[in-house]
DNA sequence: TCTAATTAATTAATATATGAATGATTCATA
DNA sequence: TATGAATCATTCATATATTAATTAATTAGA
């Protein structure tokens, strides 16, 4: 008899609830939603990237993401560019003051994850890692082009 | 170099999002929708829980709970009764129409949950719930009321 | 080459999340 | 027993999630 609270998508959302609040207290003090500091984030590492690319990184729903956008570019944290080549697709860029943000928060972001990583081994972590893998590992069947 | 993707809140949100779908399929036929369920699931085995106890076991904010309650009573799948002792209290008690959606739910619901259990070993999911409340145990300050 | 099928971004409608504030009620206590 | 603190459900304003549908642009094929 699983115990609803034992449940795969209960437990997952639990540790979500309590792991956030470190996040959101940096989040808030910089005028960040959790979503919004999602894409600056994935433009750390990428110059530009496009709408579709931004959504699959991040996991934020393409119809959640325009919105999202929409913010940040009033903001002015972000600017969108449509494509030459391809007119469908849109450039995403961070702004001199939107990678100006990200460098003023990375630090901080990654303190926060350093101190998660110390509550446990590396041989945990990884065994985590194994573990959730299997249990949320996708049985859909994969275009394999 | 902690990657964006590594880190937990990501790691849990795609497991989040790799989980449900098997549930919502469920939930969607049923024309209820996550939150909707977790209510009634709820109420599965208290027959009545006041807003702000069911709000604590399915991790719904109290101010989201108000608009599903509204739904489901909508629905006539649960009334609403305040409290004659202490009138702050609402009382939520899940109608004939709502214990018999649940009869028909439950078993479905737990054999995905038995679908997803069967991916792992007893102990590897005892391991992984141990190193999850490592990562994930609150520091706050609790009332030692 | 022209149309059908695809794709990327977006809009629309409804439901939920988040944080602050409110109103009614109960509790604690001077 | 009056009064301020605490509690519960709710409302408000804003942001995001979900699903379906739409628009514009590109590609595939007859």
């Amino acid at each position: 008899m699983p115990k609803f609270l034992d449940s795969l998508p209960m437990i997952l959302s639990r540790s979500l609830d309590r792991v956030m609040p470190s996040y959101r207290r940096l989040f808030q003090a910089n005028d960040l939603t959790d979503q919004q500091w999602r894409v600056l984030r994935a433009l750390w590492e990428k110059q530009h990237l496009t709408s579709a690319q931004i959504s699959q990184i991040t996991l934020l729903p393409p119809p959640s993401l325009v919105g999202i956008l929409d913010r940040l570019e009033k903001k002015n944290l972000i600017g969108r560019l449509r494509s030459t080549e391809d007119r469908r697709h849109v450039h995403i860029i961070p702004t001199q003051k939107g990678r100006a943000l990200m460098e003023h928060m990375m630090p901080m972001v990654d303190r926060i994850h350093d101190d998660f990583m110390q509550r446990v081994t590396a041989a945990e972590w990884a065994e985590f890692n194994r573990i959730l893998e299997k249990l949320s590992e996708s049985t859909e069947k994969r275009n394999l082009a």
